[in-house]
Parts: C-alpha cells; sequence; structure tokens
DNA sequence: TTGCAATTAAAACAATTGTTTTATACATTT
DNA sequence: AAATGTATAAAACAATTGTTTTAATTGCAA
C-alpha cells in the first residue's frame, strides 16, 4: 500500500463515521443518538470515536463542520445562480433553488436539520453555522429583495421581508409532519416543489409590492 | 383534612411534577431531560414518577395532555376574539394575538416549543396535539384568508397562504438564536411583537390581494 | 386506638452508555 | 528482518439513569 492509499484509507473510517454520525444525529439528536448505533452503521470499531474524534462531542462537532462545509460550497453555487437576471426573476431563482435543496435529500437539506435541531437547542458548533451559513445566505436574499423594493425602503423592512420569506420556506422543513397532515396531497416531490415555490414567489412578490409602495423610508 | 383537600394535596405533587417536566422538556428534550433532576425541581420524590405516571414515557404524555389542554383553552379565546369583525381586521388581529401569545412566556409559547420538537422527533403524544390543536388552528385561519381572497380563489392556495401566514410567525419562535443575531434590535419586547406583527399583516395582505386577483380557480 | 389505604422516602437494581485500556494486525521504514 | 507507528479490535470500566422494591409516614375510617 503506498502513502497516497494509505492517506486515503486513513480517512475512510473517520469519513464513515462522520456520514453514519450525521444521519443518527439528524434523525435523533445529540443525545439520543448512541455511539455504538454510530459505529456499527459505520463498520467501525466503538474506539474508533475517541481515536479520531476524541469522544462523542468531537464527533459532533466534526458533524458540523462536515456538513457546513458541503453546504456553503452549495449555497455559494446558489448565490452565483441568481446573478445577472432582473430583480423580481433573481427572487423566483433564489426561492426555487433554496427549496428545491431545502426539501429535497441533499446536503442543504441536511444542514438545515442539523441547523434546526441547533436552532432549538444550540450546542457550541452554533456559531460557526451561523457565521459561515446563515449570515450570508440572509444576506444574498437581502440584496435581492433590496433590487426589488428599491434603495428607499428602510433597512428593518428588508430584513423582515428576508424573514418572510426564509419562514415560509423554512416552515415546509420544520414542520414536515404537520404539512403532511394538513396537505396530504403535498409528497415533496420535484413537481409539489415547484407548485410550491411558485405560490412563496406570488405571495412574496405582493408582499414586496405593497411595501414598496407604503413604507418608504 | 377532608376530602376536597385531600384531593387537591393528591393532585399537589402531581401538578407539581407536570410543571417541572414541562420546563426541562422544552429546555433540553425528551432524552436530556433527566427524571432525577425533574423530581428535584419539582421537590418531589424519585418514586413519584413511576408512582403517578408509570414512567418517564407517561410522564410526557401527562406534560403534553396537559399542556395542549391549557392551550386549546387559550386559543378557543383567540378564534372567538376575531368573530364578527371584517377580513383584512380578522386577519391582523389573528395574527397579531398569535404573535403576542406565540413569543410571550404564555402557555401557547410553551406549547409551540413543544411542538416544535414533536415536529422535527415526533412521539407517540403527536397525534392528538395534531387533532386538537394545530388543525383547528389552521381551519381558523384558513376561513380567514377565504374571507379576504374571496370563494372563488381554490382551496390549495388557501392552504398555501395559510401556512405563509403561520410559517412566518413560527419562524421566530423556531429559529430565535438565528433572529437574534441577524436582527439584534429585535429583543422579543411587547412593542417589538408589535411592530414585527405590523410587518407580517402588511407582508401577508399584499401576498393575498396578488393572489385573489390573478389565481383564481 | 387500630387498621387501612394512599403517599412519600430511601435504597437497591439492572440496563445503558461514553470512555479507557490492552492487545493485535498491518504497513512502512530503517 | 526488526522496529516503529498507525489503525482496528475486544474487553473492561465507571458513571449515569430509568425502574423497582422495601420502608416509613400520613390521613382517614371503623
Amino acid at each position: 500500500m503506498n502513502s497516497t492509499q494509505r492517506a486515503e484509507q486513513e480517512h475512510d473510517t473517520r469519513l464513515r463515521l462522520i456520514e453514519a454520525a450525521s444521519e443518527m444525529f439528524i434523525e435523533q439528536g445529540y443525545q439520543a443518538a448512541k455511539i455504538r448505533d454510530i459505529v456499527t452503521r459505520a463498520r467501525a470499531n466503538l474506539a474508533a470515536i475517541n481515536y479520531y474524534f476524541g469522544g462523542k462531542e468531537g464527533l459532533y462537532a466534526a458533524v458540523i463542520q462536515h456538513n457546513a462545509d458541503l453546504a456553503i460550497a452549495d449555497f455559494t453555487q446558489l448565490a452565483a445562480s441568481v446573478e445577472g437576471l432582473p430583480p423580481e426573476a433573481r427572487l423566483r431563482e433564489y426561492i426555487q433553488v433554496f427549496l428545491r435543496r431545502l426539501l429535497h435529500d441533499s446536503v442543504q437539506s441536511r444542514m438545515s436539520k442539523l441547523i434546526a435541531r441547533e436552532s432549538i437547542e444550540p450546542t457550541a458548533a452554533f456559531a460557526v453555522v451561523m457565521e459561515k451559513f446563515i449570515f450570508p445566505a440572509h444576506t444574498t436574499l437581502s440584496n435581492i429583495i433590496r433590487g426589488i423594493v428599491g434603495k428607499d425602503v428602510n433597512e428593518e423592512t428588508i430584513r423582515r421581508s428576508s424573514m418572510s420569506v426564509i419562514g415560509q420556506c423554512l416552515y415546509y422543513q420544520n414542520a414536515r409532519r404537520v404539512v403532511q397532515q394538513i396537505d396530504p396531497d403535498f409528497r415533496y416531490r420535484p413537481e409539489d416543489i415547484e407548485r410550491l415555490a411558485d405560490h412563496i414567489v406570488s405571495f412574496s412578490l405582493g408582499g414586496l409590492r405593497l411595501l414598496s409602495q407604503s413604507r418608504k423610508n
């Protein structure tokens, strides 16, 4: 085995552990996820967690770090994809892509679920997520919204509108069970998500137009 | 001690346990909340949990039941308070009262936090909450929205709009830490909540007006 | 008072769980 | 080939934690 193969092998179980732990932490939360279940799913030994991460907490930190890195890379694409479009089209594109990644099984979806848990019960890793992920996302959306409502709408209104858009989207992620009960036809299929995006875009554009008329600074 | 005093006393520690457990479950979740901490806070004995509730699970079920009962009573008032108002005023009143109870320390707030946890990680108690609490809340809001957009808007649009309104509100509850970072000026004081309600009302009315123009069935 | 039932208290139990230790295998280097 | 360092495996540990048991206490009734 040469050195590069060695390096791959070296990080192989480490990565398997992070992957397995990600799913367990997302499904069950930090406390409920048991390291014995994690190592079983990762086909690794119990001591590997201490060996690679120093303990369960270190493993969780690595899970956050890993998924945040992936999500940031993913998000950068999203920010780039809305460049050069007219204001309202940028909002449409942003919402569509955001919803698709949020509600499908993707790196965004996993990160969103971790954030949902962190929001309710923050750990030490939350600050990192906040700075590297949530804050840029809100900034991008705020810029889009400013392009729609115009420069003379005050910042507070823009911040609130940004949260109104995000809030509508996140509801379908955070309250998945509720949505499934209230609207059984909505099954989180691609076509469902497209229709939902259309609604949120229309609803939000309506809100923004009203605000840009009445709430000038 | 007569029989009524006895009955009160009988349920006294039981109630103290439920109260203490409510806060612990809300703060830390089911797994992380330890029954030894709960009985300490309730000034009761460890065995009391098994005696009154049969175990930790039974205690949790009682907590859900208790808070759901309180929240339902509270919500009934809200539903009644919007009666007899013109459509848009009903929406304004609904959002204002809903936000006030959601973001203040109240029975609604506690139930919302429990629901937030149940949404991410449902237990057996979720079905009860859903049927007795969430469903009626959505129905009431849908009726208000139907009054605004008119009868000839399809049901799907009304359902989605209802969720758009709720989603905007719940974001400030579920993502409290995020909100505090992005908008440090918003401190969940009564005056902050009033301003927020104004925004969500305007934003939503704008959305609804646009939908009622374009999306007739 | 005495007996009875309900409640509270204290201790013991048993299972779970994160951590640590010790041993083994494997590959690379000297 | 021997030595070294890395990775995996198995077992032991120690602390936590939900549950159960056994005793003591209290209020009420016979």
